[in-house]
DNA sequence: CCGAATACGGTACGGCCAGTACCTTATAGG
DNA sequence: CCTATAAGGTACTGGCCGTACCGTATTCGG
């Protein structure tokens, strides 16, 4: 060991190890002592920082994920929202997903935990994406312009979650994106004249 | 120290024992020695009966309510929707639903658990409540037969748990209720003509 | 260049809780 | 009455969170 680390770099080698442990072992699985050993260091060097577990975990997840979710743009209605759930779903049933999962589980009692997951895992960006997916459609005239409403576009990710919530969950089958799309989405447009 | 019980006695004891820890502390809470405590007994007699805690937690919910969710009437089925949704929201941001989602938060990573609470949380009988719903609609000409499909049947309960999940959630307010009934239900029971 | 602050490393706890082991004692059923 | 079975009692392992204490390296102000 050259020198001892200290600050920024400190931090940063436990938020990797975190972010190991946690890709690893899921949420439950991640323990303090692990992460300080694993981070070569010890559980006061974490204690100085995050108040709790909770608090790393969200912190970690962080470095775990910048995906971005770019819209696609595949000419029609159908396609594109078909590629965003798959997207989507891709994304969630991936170790990814089961991490993001075990958190939400974690920090369900906890408001101010909920709020930092929101703001981190990128949800509003999703809902912007929908949104101006429906805008195009309207601008194509395959929509009617009363269908590209916030309610309507945040629907079908709500039931994508909704089912991996209601499942054990590996991965939603396709055929439950396609039913989501032709089912529920596409009628609801259409059934906004 | 009349007699010592046994078998059933026994069981119902505990469960009481657990039902009453549930209510009070919530599952996160509820411990097994207390539970033992309070069921005037010990931890051997309890995993005699469950393997672990969560399988008691679940047992335990189950007693606490037999909560029937009768078919609603109201002659529409903008009316009947409303009406369920609002009842189903009442139930979920009682206390016993503080319950409900702390056990299906420490089920999340376990897909066995994750079955039994959906077999003992009446989910089932809830959706064929939507679907009769959605064929009476039919029936009265307010509905395209198409309307009467198990996917649109669940979309607003759906909804509505997503809510749930985003939210720290104590109610989710009636506005949303309306709104997933009028921007989302109804329109979407029209396009699926 | 030196002496504090400051932050890290090491280690050892306290406390809580799940689950297990083992033995004693009552009860039911033959 | 006698034995298999199940309850009671109690203690213990093991894991983990969070904290306390103390020695030691590094940085920074003077």
């Amino acid at each position: 060991m050259t020198t001892r680390r200290r600050g920024a770099e400190l931090e940063q080698a436990i938020l990797r190890a975190a972010a190991d442990e946690l890709r690893e072992s899921g949420y439950a699985g991640m323990t303090m002592d692990r992460v300080a050993v694993r981070a070569g260091t010890n559980k006061n060097a974490i204690y100085r920082r995050w108040p709790h577990r909770a608090a790393l975990g969200i912190a970690a997840y962080r470095h775990l994920s910048d995906a971005v979710m770019p819209n696609p743009d595949t000419g029609t209605l159908r396609g594109d929202a078909l590629e965003m759930l798959r997207r989507a779903n891709e994304t969630w049933s991936s170790p990814h997903g089961a991490i993001l999962r075990g958190l939400l589980a974690a920090a369900a009692e906890d408001p101010a935990l909920l709020e930092l997951m929101r703001e981190r895992s990128g949800a509003a960006t999703m809902d912007r994406a929908w949104l101006s997916m429906l805008e195009r459609a309207v601008a194509r005239d395959e929509a009617p312009p009363a269908a590209a409403h916030p309610r309507v576009a945040t629907t079908p990710m709500m039931l994508l979650r909704a089912e991996y919530a209601m499942r054990g969950i590996p991965t939603v089958p396709d055929e439950v994106l396609v039913e989501i799309v032709d089912e529920v989405f596409l009628p609801l447009v259409r059934g906004r004249a």
